[in-house]
DNA sequence: AGGCTAGGTCTGATTGACAGACTCAGCAAC
DNA sequence: GTTGCTGAGTCTGTCAATCAGACCTAGCCT
């Protein structure tokens, strides 16, 4: 049976464009270190250990594509530094890093259980995603969803 | 303010073992397509751009990680040959995918819309992520989200 | 003046991406 | 039974990215 993936066009695929983004080895660690609420160079590069050159490059490119901007501050007794916080498109990721942190929970974590949970300001319980149509029903199974194609999709040439 | 993320260490964080499958540059588009229903080689390479060489790589790389597993068919007429199919680590993947789509879909479409719609089989109403706590809170800023140690959490050295 | 520190550059070796040609197995038509 | 086709690769050479480690720089402090 014959996909009817097919016959569309990939190019203008927001999950492609997504991740010409996110898709280069060190993006979403970055990212992870900016929701934790580390935003300085050195503490990311000790954290993680990226290269400083390829930190440099990251820390811009998604400056550059507006995922985080450059904020001045000053420590006192310091001079000016600036570190780097997350725009409103970058809080929008959210959900993609709390998706990614259950899917790496579920299947690559150590025997004695996760390192980090994310849960609820009012009730403490454990937040996970899950997901919904509009209408309101909970959807389990990808079974239970069907593709087709949107507003801006494009037959294949 | 110091961040209370960095007495802690990330060499066990999940989020950074879910980059190390998926980080790479073409592995969530080539998983895009598996759950588009293209599973053969060929198909993926023409839909994606991919390089063979690369394609040849993320695929076992895939299979390795337990993502995806080669299946063997049978087309009438032809010689025996294989697909990839997810397997259920991969289907678990699907809210990381509907969460990628969701954030280009609201930052990164085309002026007409987005190419691809998800919806729901039993309504037709498109699906989109959730946060949502164990006990059935709806959560929707990040800010009402705290993240804190959980049972695998280590003290930075 | 000299030292410290955050946030970078510069350099050279290794690895990865990429394009294009080549291979190989099995089926099918001649 | 040779020729050709097709899907799924390998091989090769080029060019870009990653990485580790050394070096640089602006402002503060002594």
């Amino acid at each position: 049976m014959r996909p009817a993936a097919l016959d569309w066009s990939v190019e203008n695929c927001t999950i492609g464009r997504a991740m010409e983004i996110l898709g280069e080895r060190w993006t979403v660690v970055v990212l992870r270190e900016v929701f934790s609420g580390v935003r300085r160079f050195d503490d990311m590069r000790v954290r993680t250990g990226v290269p400083r050159q390829v930190l440099t490059n990251r820390l811009s490119m998604l400056v550059e594509r507006g995922v985080l901007r450059r904020e001045p501050y000053r420590e006192p007794g310091s001079r000016p530094r600036h570190e780097y916080r997350l725009t409103e498109m970058g809080l929008d990721l959210w959900p993609v890093l709390v998706a990614l942190l259950g899917w790496g929970d579920r299947h690559l974590a150590d025997p004695e259980g996760a390192p980090l949970a994310v849960t609820h300001r009012d009730c403490g319980a454990e937040v996970r995603v899950a997901l919904r149509c509009a209408e309101g029903h909970d959807v389990t199974a990808p079974r239970d969803v069907v593709p087709r194609p949107g507003p801006g999709a494009r037959r294949r040439a």
